[in-house]
DNA sequence: CTGTTAGCGCATTCAA
DNA sequence: TTGAATGCGCTAACAG
């Protein structure tokens, strides 16, 4: 591997002279800097980043933590928060880490090793209190899809209630008064947030949420949600629209129903939450609450390295909404009589 | 940023005794270690990586050219890799570059600056003299879904053919003859063996080919699935089964024929190619040719790292095969006549 | 078993 | 405008 020495030798000038024009910076005469240039293309040089950093004490690096980059919605993420990085020219390094809270804090630890000043982290295993030490060691983490009171500004999350309110409103003005809420078992925040805010979008319409219309499944997937149709059917429930704690438990609750010979959207309603490519492929077409994730991942990177080059508490506070998407997994309330017969 | 100088004062010990316990290589007191470890502990001491990467010349990273990571096929492709330096304890480095020739080799470039030692490379718009030249300047550097003769050693490949083959035996089998292919413009050489493939298995049936039920789209996702079958049924065409390029596609295809009040599979059948986890979340789920990416990345991976390491130029080829996967999409051809009428 | 010495490739003073 | 000198944090001989 030809180094900045190898150039300057060629070239008959100094390291300076070469680090000089390989970084555009710093007074160099022009027959000089062509003399140089000319030299680099030759060999083919390029600067050590390893070198780079250890020097001048910057990795110009952004991490990542989520929890599995082929998950659709992260893979996402993590192209929402590369594309923040181009225009400051910072390299982007993802670490997967779906297993527990210490292989999250594995994570968080090869990237400090790499010295990134920037990390966006998406925590699933570790609790508020782990994270806010973290945070104050490390200037420039930043958390996404999680909300942390002690510190908001340094958090990127989505309002959970309010989207799932919008979700619960669309199937009321359809005429929905019987409806299921899928969500998953192990409650983390984001699922009791979403089902406070079905209650709140309930409660204002008048109508009352019984305990047995709603339905925790063991995992967040397609299975989980055919497995929670199969409970409520178990249990007599009657229903003319269900709510799935995500897309993908809401596709197995459109499969599961069509396997029981239930037609969606004409017998029963459904409605996603996220927005994932499947929505759009799954038929009918999902409706579904669109979650911005590319968008917040994109803030979140820039806030990152910002931070780190800034430290400056802002108080800004960072929450994004979800809006809802129209398909075709909606309609108009069926007579629950006509179909329950 | 504390360093190895801080925890060697503290700990009343050299550089070296510390690097030693560090790293868990090379002699040193059980007492030392011990205090050693106390005080790394304690001062929350992290080797700086690119300091090693540096002296040791080895970078011990991997890193991997995609088009997006936020596409499932690419995603997946990617965690394959991934998991595969965990033994090796390798970084992973993730450059996403689906614009052109250039970004691929900017992508290229950037990990080599970062000296990763090993490179997993998916092109798409350079051509195998470029590539070729590429391998032979980096020894760790491995092609994933090209085969390219000159070096087939550092490719890791799919039987396109012989998978295309099956999938159209499948249909065959299921009493198909008059099969549409739906494949993508500006054929790139994957389309185009596939489309032999094809050619080949229907040959073999006895069943000829009509130009005419071969539509290419312009793009190859779901629209473009949509476009081909518009185009189809401009033209007249009479089929009892549509074998498409990929899965998006597939699906566009079962979406546009929905829309036309064509029933899959009871009118017409279709089939896939990819085996993404859209596939299963379509309705009826779609049969496909599984492509076993993550284990071909995996396989890509440890190859590209085993390379690196030692440039024996193996012989070895590395071709992955394609199976069927069957689901709800496909089934026995419906006699024709019937559903033209 | 432990410490000393000498760089790795580069950026950054400081002189010239 | 250019070069010489220094050191970033760490590993790798080499002594002891």
């Amino acid at each position: 591997m030809i180094t900045i020495k190898d150039v300057a030798r060629v070239a008959e000038v100094s390291t300076s002279t070469v680090s000089r024009v390989v970084r555009k910076q710093g007074k160099v005469g022009k027959a000089c800097r062509a003399k140089v240039q000319k030299v680099i293309d030759e060999l083919g040089y390029r600067p050590n980043i390893n070198a780079q950093a250890l020097v001048s004490k910057k990795s110009n690096s952004l991490g990542i933590v989520i929890p599995k980059v082929s998950m659709p919605f992260f893979g996402t993420l993590a192209c929402g928060a590369e594309e923040a990085t181009k225009e400051n020219n910072y390299r982007v390094l993802i670490s997967n880490a779906d297993e527990s809270e210490q292989t999250e804090l594995d994570a968080i630890d090869s990237l400090i090793q790499h010295r990134c000043e920037a990390i966006v982290f998406h925590s699933v295993y570790n609790n508020d209190d782990t994270l806010c030490e973290l945070a104050e060691k490390i200037p420039g983490l930043v958390f996404i899809n999680r909300f942390i009171p002690k510190i908001a500004h340094r958090c990127v999350w989505l309002d959970n209630n309010l989207g799932a309110q919008e979700a619960t409103r669309h199937l009321i003005s359809k005429g929905h008064t019987d409806i299921a809420v899928i969500t998953r078992e192990n409650i983390n925040t984001d699922a009791q947030v979403r089902l406070d805010g079905v209650r709140t979008a309930l409660t204002n319409a008048g109508i009352k949420l019984i305990d047995s219309m709603v339905e925790s499944a063991s995992t967040a997937d397609m299975e989980g949600g055919r497995e929670a149709v199969r409970n409520l059917l178990k249990k007599g429930m009657k229903y003319t629209a269900v709510l799935a704690f995500n897309d993908n438990m809401a596709i197995g609750v459109i499969h599961e129903l069509n396997a029981q010979g239930i037609r969606v959207p004409e017998d029963v309603s459904v409605i996603g939450f996220d927005d994932l490519l499947i929505a759009v492929a799954c038929l009918p077409e999902l409706s579904t609450m669109h979650y911005p994730i590319r968008e917040m991942a994109n803030y979140a990177a820039k806030l990152a390295i910002e931070l780190s080059e800034n430290s400056s508490s802002s108080v800004r506070t960072h929450l994004f909404m979800p809006h809802l998407v129209e398909r075709d997994s909606v309609s108009e309330a069926a007579v629950i009589e006509a179909r329950a017969s």
